[in-house]
DNA sequence: AAATTTTTGATGCACGTGCCTCAAAATGTG
DNA sequence: CACATTTTGAGGCACGTGCATCAAAAATTT
């Protein structure tokens, strides 16, 4: 019930307290010889070094940055609060959050906002950007320096082992095996719509999205996804445009994560209304499109958790831990007008 | 960024750090005017106790009992699994959890149980046990002598504000949506097996399915609820025989949290095998039948999200402090094959 | 006003770790 | 061997809070 203290490890390993404590750090001018014979009472005794007291000599805080894009509807609100939220619940730890915004099609202005953060008064940040070399390599440089860095729902390829996100490519097969099994007719086509498929995350839950399609409901097709490139006009042109061509359309899948506007396009026309609907992530509007039947189906990752996943993560590398991947695994949910 | 101490607050409010201290601590003799002062600058500064360093002053530990039925199945063991792994996990808080085996169907030992325990080396008990008189007295009696207390899945309905786990009666009603729009027939009966009507939990489950059934899909009707009470022979006769005299079940619905008993027995009829199927909770067993098809889908409450929300509950609650609602909410989850 | 009680202040140690200084011991070099 | 260099030890202060003790001040009672 008592856990050892450098005290006892000092005592085991048959050297003096200042020892333990260059081993601990890893400070220089140890003898391989005497390293060993510490890491070994470490393991023996199965040592954990006391955080807490760790952080109140050195009066450490934790300053978290979440760079989230400029732009963006309701679900960019939903993580916004989240981080409030999360400020306050995790204050007990000496936990700040903050958020910084920046020009997501910029990766320039990124990089260069990534190299403003110095490890003096930001311990961490979790980037929500799409991958591009001058970010990837914006992120090396400000972890060489010693500041913790998750790639945050948009993923970075080079550092999957601290992403926090879910797999698209399971959302969007889940959003499939759904929609194939709500859709009660024999077969037809479906309508994928996306903001744009320049990006990874679409990419993957499109990839994800055709492979169970193929595979369980060989009747449906998909047809080719439409861009909006997150301009109305033109989303409403097309998506009107694809409607008239296509009457054997029986499903829909709105694949980007702001459904608000195809899904107020689609119920503006009457031929689309009765069709099975699959949208992305909760915000306040598609919980009210859950409610009165304009979703069936929403695939969604918890913000809350996102946030939280994320400081626990940045927390960890920042303490030199190792996080508990189980726990860190954003689930992709599934909600209906019944489990919200 | 820096977060004002006892020291800061003595100055504030014009008193010495001993008079903060006997305020904080809430110690006796000490003027009702003072006491004022002392809270006003509390408000003034923002002054959150660092519950690091206090812990660290009192060589706080926390000690966390997980009170568990003797007899379950799989779910069981991945409760357990789950504590042991959040064990890990909260090490670096100084936090210690156990599980100790109740027998669930006798409160007069539960509460002899939670009678033995004393704040003086245990913090918190998370209970998982059908509420009955006897142990709603030895909760009450636990929490006055300093032990923070839970009620962990099976509810008690005095406690409501601390619970951990899902709400059943949104589990049952999207139980009931997920079959009503998997099926493709028009009309039928479907099957609901439990293990025992008794709890509260299948109740609840129940009604939601019924409610949600009857509003949504009135074409359907469900069967009595069938009760195994656990025992394999008397399950396998009575599934049997309700298919038997029941050719028009187009789906089936487990709603005990052990599957695996009637989702065997329901493999081995012919007349069941393409029915929509569904069962409740995330286990070995149950991840495999999503994958084979014996299972379309099931619903869940997260093992280790349950555990960890325990946790942290009681935590709060030994350290004084309210919780997040928001982020201690249990979701109810959907399983999918695509999405494990 | 004196005696008693209540309230407050001053001070110091403890918790476990980080970090500093200075001296002592061990090791290596010519 | 003497000397320089590397490695280790001893000790102390700091972090923010809890918890003592003892004396001083203020309020209350007689």
């Amino acid at each position: 019930m008592m856990r050892p203290t450098t005290k006892d490890l000092a005592k085991a390993a048959g050297v003096s307290r200042a020892t333990v404590d260059r081993v601990l750090n890893g400070r220089e001018g140890v003898k391989q010889k005497t390293v060993d014979k510490v890491n070994a009472a470490i393991k023996e005794l199965g040592f954990v070094r006391n955080i807490q007291a760790a952080n109140l000599a050195k009066s450490k805080r934790y300053r978290f940055v979440f760079a989230l894009p400029r732009s963006g509807d309701e679900f960019l609100q939903e993580l916004v609060r989240h981080i409030k939220d999360a400020e306050e619940a995790f204050a007990v730890d000496q936990i700040w959050c903050d958020v910084a915004r920046i020009d997501e099609n910029d990766p320039h202005s990124i990089a260069a906002f990534l190299a403003s953060l110095s490890s003096e008064d930001v311990s961490g940040v979790a980037i929500m950007a799409p991958e591009s070399p001058q970010v990837r390599d914006a992120i090396f440089r400000l972890q060489e320096r010693g500041v913790a860095a998750v790639p945050f729902i948009s993923d970075q390829t080079t550092m999957d082992t601290d992403w926090v996100g879910i797999d698209n490519r399971a959302a969007g097969a889940t959003a499939a095996a759904l929609l194939g099994r709500f859709c009660k007719a024999e077969a037809g086509a479906i309508m994928v719509i996306a903001e744009s498929m320049q990006s990874r995350d679409s990419l993957e839950r499109r990839l994800g999205f055709d492979a169970e399609l193929g595979k369980s409901f060989p009747t449906l097709t998909a047809l080719p996804s439409l861009e909006t490139y997150g301009d109305e006009e033109r989303a409403e042109e097309i998506i009107t445009n694809m409607v008239k061509n296509n009457p054997d359309i029986i499903g829909i899948y709105v694949m980007s994560s702001e459904a608000r506007v195809p899904v107020r396009i689609l119920s503006g026309l009457p031929e689309t209304e009765k069709l099975v609907t699959i949208g992305h992530e909760r915000t306040p509007f598609t919980e009210r499109a859950l409610h009165d039947g304009r979703l069936d189906c929403v695939i969604a990752q918890n913000a809350g958790h996102l946030v939280r996943s994320a400081v626990r993560k940045l927390k960890a590398i920042t303490d030199q831990r190792s996080t508990h991947r189980q726990q860190e695994h954003i689930r992709v949910e599934i909600l209906l007008s019944t489990n919200l």
